[in-house]
RNA sequence: GCGACUAUGGUGUAAUGGCUAGCACAGGGGAUUGUGGAUCCCCUGGACAGGGUUCGAAUCCCUGUAGUCGCCCCA
């Protein structure tokens, strides 16, 4: 019947009036793109949780605030990042600015700090220079769970040095945040050496896998061609005993290398990070040389683990003379925001929720008046305090103060606003105190700094 | 970019191709004209979109869209 009813009037109203929504014809809401989403505020907290843990740990380890722009020119990805890479190749949100430019949503962080560090003449301060940044990140991915087109991610880039502790208290870094967050965490290790190393090994790689051409997988045969390091990762049975009598990257390292890797990871075990050596990870970016390493929930097995990185990062000692600048070496590592809130909520971690002290209920025009008044010199005061102004009956204000739990409610009603006095009701008691107005705030303030209230 | 699966109020779900699409939670109102966290009552609100098959579609088919899983890759 309702709904033969909508639809007459759908009928009726045949010619709306313009810059009107036809009567009775639902409008379609234009929705979220693919791949994107709402943080809705039921999730801040954990959102506030990462981030400020981020902050205060970047701070901690004297590293500055950078902010960098959303957009790039596409060529600083094509250079660093590298011009055969997935992310370049396939992922880019890529446009024509209407000057004509080729531009690009930056895809990564750590191409656009080493842009600004080299174009704010950053080599020129005192060495090493060490960055952090909160910001999104635009990949054009299939979306999945955990895997979105525009994620967070927690950087920390450090230029202007080699030394392998700097690589180790950068991997401390990572590890505390996520020990912070309540996350047991484990960090896989490898170095894939320079670039001539690298190369080396792959050609013994690849030659390697030729001589078994017949028994190997597809993929594999297309991991040749394209990506030979990957072969390692394949989960294919057939490939299994072709890949344990493979040649170990670390084999290939030249010595130097070595050593550099040797270091981190005495460094390593020297603050007790927990890692593992992870022999098979490489990095689909250019831009790495020796440490590499991504960072994993500790109970996930290798296998699982693959599709659930926390983060990744390493060192770069190249990048910044492929941008054009000085030859600097540079470290560094980027955390997804989105995949440790989703591990937060998987492990039961509870993020820090700020309570407010006091619910504020005027009940009334006269004390509504009074109310927004008295609202303003509590905050001004210092006190946490909160109201639902937007509901008038007393029942309704004492509900959501519940749902709030905050400790105490000031009720303010027309006898009070006579009177000038103010009840001070105890949330957990039920006790209620009537007090001169003049003086709540002082009492209040009391009160809080007594920890007169649970929750802090 | 490839393959597979899924799609019912805000959320979680139910219904051999057949009556007014049911239930729980959440939300709004009330029992209590100024007292919350318990109970009870009432209400709001839904078939992802578009086609097709059929006397009849939430249910079957197609296309699109979105999500999820695997691949690729990554945070």
């Amino acid at each position: 019947m309702k709904k033969a009813e909508v639809k007459e009037e759908s009928a009726k109203a045949e010619a709306p009036k313009a810059g009107e929504a036809p009567a009775g014809k639902r409008v379609k809401t234009p929705q979220l793109l693919r791949g994107f989403r709402d943080v809705l505020p039921e999730e801040q907290s954990f959102w506030d949780f990462a981030r400020t843990t981020a902050e205060k740990l970047a701070r901690a380890y004297s590293f500055d605030r950078i902010g960098l722009p959303l957009l790039e020119s596409q060529d600083l990805f094509i250079r660093s990042v590298g011009k055969a890479t997935d992310i370049v190749e396939k992922e880019m949100f890529a446009f024509e600015d209407p000057g004509g430019d080729k531009v690009v949503m930056r895809p990564e962080g750590t191409a656009s700090a080493a842009r600004a560090y080299i174009e704010h003449g950053m080599l020129d301060r005192p060495q090493p220079v060490k960055l952090f940044y909160i910001e999104p990140m635009f990949r054009y991915d299939r979306p999945q769970a955990g895997r979105y087109r525009q994620h967070y991610q927690f950087g920390a880039e450090v230029f202007g040095s080699e030394e392998a502790i700097i690589d180790a208290q950068l991997i401390t870094v990572a590890h505390s945040f996520y020990k912070e967050l309540g996350l047991d965490v484990v960090m896989r290790m490898n170095s894939i050496g320079t670039n001539e190393s690298r190369t080396a090994y792959k050609v013994e790689l690849v030659a390697h896998y030729r001589r078994h051409r017949n028994t190997i997988c597809e993929d594999c045969k297309r991991r040749l061609q394209k990506n030979p390091l990957r072969v390692l990762d394949c989960k294919e049975e057939s490939c299994q005993p072709v890949k344990a009598s493979a040649p170990q990257i670390l084999d290939y390292l030249d010595d130097a290398s070595k050593e550099h890797f040797m270091k981190v990871l005495e460094y390593l075990d020297e603050v007790g990070v927990k890692y593992v050596l992870s022999p098979h990870l490489v990095r689909g970016l250019d831009y790495y040389s020796r440490t590499v390493f991504e960072v994993t929930l500790a109970d996930a097995d290798e296998e699982a683990a693959r599709g659930t990185v926390l983060g990744g990062g390493g060192r770069y000692d190249a990048l910044i003379e492929t941008l054009g600048g000085r030859p600097t070496p540079g470290c560094g590592f980027g955390l997804g925001i989105e995949r440790t809130v989703m591990a937060m909520k998987d492990k039961g971690v509870v993020p820090p929720v700020v309570t407010p002290f006091v619910f504020l209920a005027p009940l009334g025009d006269g004390a509504r008046r009074k109310g927004l008044l008295l609202f303003e010199q509590l905050r001004q005061a210092g006190i946490p305090v909160a109201e639902c102004f937007g509901k008038a009956a007393l029942k309704a204000q004492l509900e959501a103060a519940d749902r709030m739990k905050v400790p105490h409610t000031l009720i303010l009603g027309q006898k009070e606003v006579l009177d000038g006095t103010i009840i001070i009701r105890d949330m957990e008691s039920g006790a209620q105190e009537t007090v001169d107005i003049g003086k709540v705030v002082g009492i209040i303030q009391k009160k809080l700094a007594n920890g007169n209230g649970k929750s802090e």
